[in-house]
DNA sequence: CATGTGTAAGTAAACGTTTACAAAACCTCG
DNA sequence: CGAGGTTTTGTAAACGTTTACTTACACATG
């Protein structure tokens, strides 16, 4: 293995010339920097990370930190952020955070204490008071995506200006009854994201002035067996009677649309459906939603940390987009259930 | 930060005394090590990785490979291998393996260098002679899960068996006429595994004596979309009126489930569908499949590999497990179409 | 008791960079 | 041409560990 010594013999410099032009860092002539790039070049010179990590402080390294990967949501961003990464030169470390206590602890207690990171993005995570501040004591520049970080700037959607949309779209077709599918009744132990959501379709529903009644709200997982299920109960349900449905998550969306389709209830003439995420699936089953796009949240999120880190601006809060998205299962209402 | 420094002194000890207390290599009497421990703890000590890193040139940190996170196979198989390397105290660093080739070859050439990793994990990558030349250049562990990986252990199913299985679950069933919905029919441009799983079939077919027509496989391309089309072809098609379909992925067994439904095709009363992987999905659609466990495959893949780093024994080959498991999708053949 | 064996601990030399500091080279201008 | 400034370069001291080598000590053996 090539080290800096040899460039530097090879290119006829100091290895202090040769690591201020292969970093970047400090003046070096045209003449130098060519010299060494080429020495490095021929020698297949690559720099230690350890080394110049513990000379430098510096990692070239991202901590993501995350709930689970086989879902949608975060594979989609944690592809956004690794290739985001990878374009400034930087390495991306996975940090899986599960509900088991032990490995929560040893992420926060030793993982992340080994100095191998230089900032971290945390994908929707839910945090207790001590793992926050675990987190802060890191002194390390940190953005949250999705959900909430508190003390972060944190990059997320507008929830208030999804449910204003979603319900703004289905009421423009002439639809009132609208159920709703998403955080269960017993919200409390869900995640925080669930809830909020919920909040505000209730607030965009008020201000409608459509009718706001618990029969049409049913609890589902976010999953496409839970939107089923729930949507099973809502359309089964003769006191709900519900014209459109807005599901939470695309994929409880297309959920409700199975469970539409096995009740003989025929979608958009009889029922419209609105989902939320552009899920891959949405298209194939001609869902209308209110897109969002996790892979480039993901990458701004990244962007936003390089630079922070390379001091050009401080990270700062921010809104991800969103848009409608009108297929084929939203329709001009023509018949009531009753 | 406390460094080595502060707990050797803390516990009364030298510092090489703390390193080999903390890090379990060489000799450390009991009290020591007590001491060590509970002043480490005290301080809130952790080593840091790039000080360790650089003078032993271990890192703990192991380097994943794979063409996208946001799928099935790949995210479940992530999240195997990095829960496993938690359990062990190793970190998992990603590399997306874009078709990007500029991205690749800096991956290649630049961040694989940086001995930032000690060993790396393959996950189903297509690599070409000069990328493979590159990673075992690296000199480290190597051990690929999925797909093949020359020159490396490689954990991956038994195709042959699992074709076997699918066709003899069906021809038990009485079938007889089985499409086969997989690879596509120009297949020199699609990925390994494809073209390799559908060779199985063919000869798992042979071996039952059943008919083989080019009418009877159709080209998807592993997603619902695409089983989906590819059903409708070969059920729309007189030609083939197959009594069974053979789905080489259960996304496309779904695609075909559905392709079924529009068409009026009642499963399994006049189709059986069998596909592979028992995928997230798989229950909702109470789809017959062949499972398999591609977290249990990147957690073997990651125990591999650990086992090889310390010595304890070399990596190997090794088959995944697979199963088939009955669901609603199939059953007897009552009726053909012709 | 001398000798050999084995374990425990300390000393100090790597490991391969970055960077503060100092020196040298080069400009610009009066 | 020389003063003053800027740019470029080199020297050497960190950075925080691991580990080869050495010493010290305990214990068993003949």
């Amino acid at each position: 293995m090539a080290g800096i010594k040899d460039v530097a013999e090879r290119a006829g410099v100091s290895i202090a010339t040769v690591s201020r032009a292969l970093s970047g860092r400090g003046n070096v002539s045209q003449n130098a920097l060519e010299a060494v790039r080429r020495a490095a070049d021929d020698l297949g010179y690559v720099v230690s990370a350890s080394a110049s990590g513990l000379a430098s402080g510096r990692t070239r390294n991202i901590g993501v930190l995350l709930p689970q990967i086989n879902h949608w949501f975060y594979a989609k961003a944690l592809e956004g952020v690794s290739s985001a990464l990878l374009r400034e030169g930087f390495d991306t470390t996975l940090y899986q955070l599960t509900k088991e206590p032990q490995e929560r602890k040893r992420i926060f207690g030793d993982f992340l204490l080994r100095q191998r990171v230089d900032a971290v993005i945390a994908i929707n995570v839910e945090l207790d008071e001590s793992e926050l501040t675990a987190l802060h004591a890191l002194n390390k520049p940190l953005v949250g995506v999705g959900g909430p970080l508190p003390g972060a700037p944190t990059l997320s959607l507008d929830e208030q200006a999804l449910a204003d949309l979603a319900v703004g779209h289905l009421r423009a077709l002439g639809h009132e009854r609208i159920g709703y599918l998403g955080g269960s009744n017993d919200m409390d132990l869900d995640f925080q994201l669930s809830s909020h959501r919920r909040q505000c379709f209730v607030t965009a529903m008020r201000q409608a002035e459509l009718e706001i009644e618990p029969a049409l709200f049913q609890g589902a997982d976010f999953t496409m067996e839970g939107g089923y299920q729930a949507a099973k109960q809502l359309l089964g349900n003769p006191a709900a009677h519900p014209t459109a449905l807005f599901a939470a998550s695309d994929e409880m969306a297309i959920g409700a649309l199975l469970a539409a389709r096995d009740l003989g209830v025929d979608v958009p003439s009889r029922l419209s459906v609105v989902g939320i995420d552009n899920h891959d699936l949405a298209e194939l089953f001609e869902l209308t939603t209110i897109g969002q796009n996790p892979a480039e949240q993901g990458a701004d999120a990244a962007k936003l940390l390089i630079d922070a880190l390379l001091g050009r601006a401080p990270a700062e809060h921010h809104l991800a987009g969103h848009r409608l998205i009108v297929r084929g299962t939203t329709a001009q209402r023509t018949a009531d259930f009753d």
